[in-house]
RNA sequence: GUGGGUGUAGCUCAGCUGGCAGAGCACCUGACUGUGGCUCAGGUUGUCGUGGGUUCAAAUCCCAUCACCCACCCCA
């Protein structure tokens, strides 16, 4: 047989964390459902240009990190992202003209060909939201806000969010501007990285995690003299905004992200239980991607939260039982009988299981436990002759008899109480 | 792509300067012949990552290789 094993960069989830996951997802319906966003699904294969040309020329790398069918398909990649997605199908479908505004979240795997490391695997999992045809600041409060929210009601206390403006397409440039100029001085002071990020992805130098980058940086005092009056108050009205929201922030002036295709507000939702890739979560404006996909200009915003990386944070889950009752029985003679019991609980959308290796009664009371069942209900040889079921309470360690036709009552009215 | 670390039972790991492959947890059985948790007794589980070398003898030393982890890088 050969050695099969687990493919780099993939995870496997076995119950319990399986199920956290599962419920990190019904957090998120709920929360999108009181927003008013709907789900949209789309295909994890997808024309790579739509992420060559969306996300940047600057960032050379992404285009390495793509998943690509090739030479299956020529340009055919496995998604790495929701985003350029999302705006590609709003102009192939000409949604736009439909609707003006269009809110959804999403929720499924994405793929980037990268080393794996702590929080960061080749196939991982998204939640995310893009809200299409609104410039207002107000869209980026309920998106921080939606992020947020998720977190907290999925148990997760230890987060911060940061903000930052980039400003409009003229002020990013003026920030670089402003950043070769100041740093064409110091360029020898610089990690090998960063001089050569003075030519390309200049931005990136601000979130260096070289020590004396960093010194540099701080040194320069970035401040938000770059951005433009309309942006400096889209920024500040967006502060406000998320003050009456209740969501607290923090600003941070060299919070930059990778893409090209964020404008005005980014931001991150940053953990120190994460490691190195700190990040639970990510997102920001982005006024002239749809643009650049060969759109119409249509101003949107959206986020991405990493699902394997929440459940690093999320508190462990009791395990929940696999069935709420077990069926045990005394001899083989009655195992028939115990099945048919079995079938009528099964009929009544009760969860429920029984021995299946012809174990001893002890046995089945210890699996019963190990369940996670509230009731044991036993069918013994001697009771059955009377028409009579022994119903027992793990928790309470309580057991009765009672005739076969109260069964579904008194399973049913325990499982309200007390499960 | 670059660097560091780790590979021994299902899991967490111990195993020194080479000398019969170990512990705890988990699992199974019994004490308790029809009743879970606690206790006690017993039991199952191994290509010591893989391939080669040194040696009378290798989990242990040497070489190679693979896998995983962490970090750089990158970040959706």
């Amino acid at each position: 047989m050969p050695d099969f094993k687990l493919v780099k960069g993939t995870k496997e989830y076995f119950p319990p964390e399986s199920a956290a996951l599962y419920s990190l997802e019904k957090t998120a319906r709920r929360i999108f459902k009181i927003f008013a966003y709907q789900e949209a699904r789309f295909p994890i294969l997808e024309d790579s240009r739509v992420f060559s040309r969306g996300l940047g020329k600057e960032t050379e790398i992404v285009e390495k990190q793509i998943y690509r069918l090739y030479p299956l398909e020529k340009n055919i990649c496995l998604r790495p992202e929701g985003t350029a997605q999302a705006a590609k199908n709003v102009i192939s479908h000409n949604i736009y003209r439909q609707k003006e505004i269009m809110k959804w979240f999403y929720i499924g795997p994405m793929f980037r060909g990268e080393r794996p490391q702590k929080g960061r695997l080749r196939e991982f999992s998204h939640i995310g939201a893009e809200f299409i045809g609104a410039g207002s600041y107000w869209a980026d409060a309920e998106l921080i806000k939606i992020a947020s929210l998720i977190l907290s009601e999925s148990g997760i206390k230890d987060y911060s969010i940061e903000i930052n403006s980039l400003g409009c397409v003229k002020d990013k440039q003026a920030l670089k501007n402003i950043l070769k100029e100041k740093l064409s001085s110091k360029k020898n002071l610089l990690c090998p990285n960063c001089r050569q990020r003075l030519q390309g992805n200049t931005l990136r130098i601000l979130d260096c995690k070289n020590p004396g980058c960093r010194e540099i940086v701080s040194s320069l005092k970035i401040n938000h003299s770059y951005l433009c009056t309309s942006c400096r108050q889209h920024f500040d009205s967006l502060c406000r905004a998320l003050e009456q929201l209740k969501t607290p922030y923090t600003i941070n002036p060299v919070l930059v992200r990778g893409l090209d295709y964020y404008t005005q507000t980014v931001f991150e939702i940053k953990s120190s239980k994460l490691g190195a890739q700190d990040a639970v979560g990510a997102g920001g404006r982005y006024n002239n991607l749809i643009q650049e996909l060969g759109g119409p200009q249509i101003p949107a915003a959206g986020f991405a939260l990493g699902m394997e990386r929440m459940l690093m944070l999320m508190p462990v889950k009791k395990i929940s039982p696999a069935a709420k009752v077990f069926v045990a029985y005394t001899s083989k003679n009655v195992y028939n009988y115990a099945f048919e019991i079995l079938t009528l609980l099964r009929q009544h959308s009760i969860s429920s299981d029984i021995d299946f290796l012809g174990k001893s009664l002890k046995a089945q009371l210890k699996y019963s436990q190990k369940l996670g069942a509230r009731i044991t209900v036993l069918i013994g040889d001697d009771e059955i002759k009377q028409g009579k079921i022994i119903v027992k309470f793990m928790k309470e360690s309580l057991q009765k008899q009672i005739n076969e036709d109260e069964l579904l009552d008194t399973v049913n009215n325990y499982l309200e109480k007390y499960a």
